[in-house]
DNA sequence: CTGTTAGCGCATTCAC
DNA sequence: GTGAATGCGCTAACAG
């Protein structure tokens, strides 16, 4: 009487749909496996007991038994940073075609938080952000791999990102050939900033033009962004363009520029980098460099998966190549803009 | 040899902890409880060996035994969707101080994801976003409460809410107060947007005056607030102020204002909703409303943890008063705009 | 080949 | 403070 398992007060388990079927709990678990050793008619059998009871494995002991939990974990900063929106959906789309979960954690404050302080129960994980020192280290535990990054990674990981330092050298390129001869570059601190402002000062000092750079030292908001425009605006004002490390910067650049009463485009072109939403967006028309984060995210997913796969693959992993979006903010210098995209 | 268990290939567990400790697993459990019920010599014992060892419980065993997993799930409609943000930092700082975990997920399409697309390893969710039907249903499997949404609940659920209707009619009343005779509301579809519109419709009415909303049938995208602005600008050119049903929406209405020569906030006064990062950015300097969804999802996660100790509990959920935010995009009619904030 | 039996994984909890 | 049972699914080893 306590024992009957048809007073369905509780979850069903596996035993409930093996006594439901007639077969034995083993069968159960190598039809859910979707096991090529089960003959078709016990597989319908144990599927109709499946549905009758609408049983659904637990997952706590999924995990405890196979060691395996068909979630990957997606590690980012802060959910502020709009960044990981793409990153996402780029793995999201990867994950569910092999029927994995994907849960994302925020890690407080980067350096801070150590793995001690992660969930254990993932099969693989993927790193958005800077992976600090000590982060990386001491987690052989499950594959990992880094997205978006590929400064200061330890050697070994692997490592998919977006070429940063390509896409800043397009976007300065593309000024140039504007007629611009005066470009100025928002950086700040950080790995990415760190690719963006070489590309940027390989462009310049191909073109043998002197690089601009300011914002070496703060941090990468909008707020930074305006006092890095701002400075270089009044200090040299010949300047028509400017490049910025983000969106959220260039938003900073368009501030600086209402202050000082520098239309835009038509006295400065204002250039973001991410292609936030932001950017997107039809009251701003924000020109920017799209670093294809989906993209980056599908990649990241396709190489964690092969990894899990199999410890010793070898993975390719080849950096995407970011596309330019011009839209309202740019155009040549002294005239009016290019017709936006849209 | 084969079992010895000093060669510390795998990961400790907590009979290692206690065979290193000379307790019992048992009492390895009660500490890792917290349980007073354990002398502090022995405590200290296994704490030492969990430190030299580095143990960590593992999670799927903890959840299989104790059917806890100390997790909560936040379910958001999409990550696009800034609004969570807040949410997320209130729900954090409750969920930090009793140890528990956070995990978000996002819905695919509303509606077509029911309860069997979700994890199942958790003991409580708070839900983020219309709660279509059916979504709510036949999950009573765990506590579940709702945060945002005071319409299309389902009865005896736990809901903690902004006050959208007050907010609204607030922020219409500042507007007739600052001398605007022709407000205008965009709205969308779906349930904040309709608490929203009815505010407005309440404020406007309360001072005799007629009611001008435009984007009913519409969705509360930048565009949506684009095409409603544009149409609400051309056929009532005498309107002198906007309010949005939300900030994303504001922002197409300065985007309309542009096109059709409006200054703003000179010729037109225009509030957005929801106070999101957008508004508060220094170029943008979008006037709006708080609705305070950090302390939303603080008392949304007091109320979960609440339910999750006493299913019985009478909770009380007070809806949470929103706070007005004038910033550079609103002021008197024909006339500069008042400070700004800032 | 197809299916079953037996034992495992790890922490919790309740009698003793 | 301890031993033993418990939760649920996986996976060899083994049998028909």
């Amino acid at each position: 009487m306590t024992d009957d398992r048809t007073t369905q007060s509780r979850r069903p388990t596996i035993y409930d749909v093996a006594a439901r079927a007639g077969v034995s709990k083993s069968l159960v678990s190598l039809v859910l496996q979707r096991s090529p050793r089960v003959s078709e008619p016990r597989r319908t059998a144990v599927l109709a007991a499946i549905t009758e009871l609408g049983y659904r494995p637990s997952e706590a002991a999924t995990a405890l038994a196979g060691a395996r939990t068909r979630t990957v974990e997606l590690l980012i900063d802060t959910y502020r940073n709009l960044s990981f929106v793409g990153l996402v959906e780029g793995i999201r789309r990867e994950l569910d075609e092999r029927d994995f979960r994907l849960t994302v954690t925020e890690m407080h404050q980067p350096g801070t938080a150590g793995p001690a302080t992660w969930s254990t129960a993932v099969d693989g994980r993927i790193l958005a952000g800077e992976p600090t020192a000590g982060l990386l280290a001491g987690w052989a535990a499950c594959p990992i791999v880094v997205a978006g990054h590929r400064l200061s990674v330890p050697a070994g990981s692997d490592v998919v990102a977006s070429d940063d330092r390509a896409g800043a050298r397009a976007v300065t390129e593309h000024l140039l050939g504007l007629g611009h001869t005066t470009i100025a570059h928002l950086t700040g601190s950080g790995g990415a900033a760190q690719l963006r402002r070489e590309g940027y000062e390989q462009a310049v000092h191909a073109a043998g033009l002197p690089a601009s750079v300011a914002g070496r030292r703060s941090g990468t908001a909008e707020q930074d962004g305006y006092d890095a425009a701002h400075r270089i605006l009044t200090r040299r004002s010949e300047t028509t363009a400017i490049v910025a490390a983000n969106d959220l910067m260039a938003l900073g650049a368009l501030a600086a520029a209402r202050d000082l009463r520098r239309a835009v485009p038509a006295d400065l072109s204002v250039f973001g980098y991410d292609d936030s939403p932001l950017a997107r967006s039809r009251y701003l028309s924000l020109s920017s460099v799209d670093d294809r984060s989906t993209e980056v995210g599908a990649r990241a997913a396709r190489v964690l998966l092969a990894r899990m796969d199999d410890p010793d693959a070898a993975v390719a992993t080849p950096a995407v190549l970011p596309v330019l979006v011009p839209r309202g903010t740019s155009g040549r210098p002294g005239r009016p803009p290019v017709p936006a995209a849209e």
